[in-house]
DNA sequence: AATTAATTTAACCATATGGTCAAAAATACA
DNA sequence: TGTATTTTTGACCATATGGTTAAATTAATT
């Protein structure tokens, strides 16, 4: 008699997944070896086959999460029953607190997509991306007047780029403008959340 | 008695260069071979070594160059004799244009400056960036009253983020607004132009 | 034409990699 | 306690990689 397998994932193979996001985020899936998977997870590097096959499934798994957590953050504010106002800015708060907390995501998945764009391909029908949404509700708020004219999209892709830029060109702009100094960029990142909804709000007065 | 050599890179090593841009911007120094590059040079893997002795050197060359083009066109723009306004204008206008030909630079630059952020240490002195002088011309403008109160380093973040974004995800963006249409997405990115200079004026409008 | 120098090629090397496998160790089960 | 099952380990394999070298080919020089 089998008993209810998988109750909870092994303690070895959450240390896997862990290092494993750890490691492709910072230097791709070509840039990490099983071997440093291992490491940094202290295991044998075998283990790591056993838990998860081959080196691309483990990938695709972290993956995946990784770039759901990317785009489900906004899909469900969009949902939510606020003021248009009031959604700019929690995506724009939210987003910023989500970055924080990983700032290699969008470095790692606008890598990984350049790099092979068929694993777009299947994740975006598994993901259901209804952009139309937001555009709709972006449109409405022209109809009534509450915003000046502006294209839905590139408006939409205004915001998104504020948000994730500073995360993306990080090294750089920490270095340039901070004396790479991440305290102070971090709370530079902090007063960004303020300063970027006063710029898109000023920007989209009718 | 020796000539004077180096008259000009003879055309194999050129193809290499070449070859190596086109293969290092799509995927990283570590997702790309010599034999990819030797390959897409049409000529043998040992050539590649009789050039540049090492991919590390070989990838230097390549990244160095990448990262000048990448960063002096704004330095060059703000050392015009032409108004605010104008700057920003050309800013956008150019730095669009040079990304349009260039559509992996900004990724590519990104993920290696994540994956190896010592890189930058010795580039940034020799490139000597001096964002300083940027950061006071928008200072300037803010006392002469011409803009609102914007802290510069957010403004001047904001202009690159909003000009480069688009093409650092836009696998992501091409596929869900425009059904990987590339044609349509080109089109896209010419609008930004006016669109993008639209939003930024009026954000900062006093 | 003969010689010298530069360019191209193919064979080779050491190493690292992803992956397999069978044995060992630990755990669950009876 | 003894057996079956799961987890862990280390040895091993085929392959791809960056790089070297010496020979072959081509071009330049006299």
């Amino acid at each position: 008699m089998v008993k209810y397998k998988e109750k909870s994932a092994s303690e070895t193979e959450e240390r896997i997944l862990e290092a494993a996001k750890h490691e492709f985020m910072r230097f791709g899936i070509e840039g990490t070896s099983i071997q440093q998977i291992a490491d940094a997870a202290c295991i044998n590097k075998s283990l790591v086959h056993y838990y998860f096959r081959t080196k691309e499934k483990l990938f695709k798994r972290i993956f995946i999460e990784a770039f759901s957590s990317f785009i489900s953050h906004v899909e469900d504010i969009i949902n939510r029953d606020i003021s248009f106002q009031k959604k700019i800015e929690q995506i724009i708060e939210s987003y910023i607190d989500l970055l924080k907390n990983n700032s290699y995501l969008p470095g790692f998945i606008i890598h990984e997509v350049n790099r092979n764009p068929d694993r777009l391909f299947e994740l975006i029908q598994n993901a259901n991306i209804k952009p139309q949404k937001i555009i709709n509700q972006i449109s409405i708020e022209i109809e009534k007047g509450k915003i000046r004219k502006v294209d839905p999209r590139h408006f939409f892709i205004n915001v998104l780029a504020l948000c994730i830029f500073p995360f993306i060109a990080r090294p750089l702009l920490q270095r340039i403008f901070f004396n790479n100094n991440e305290k102070n960029y971090m709370k530079f990142i902090d007063e960004r959340k303020k300063e970027i909804t006063e710029f898109i709000i000023q920007s989209i007065k009718s």
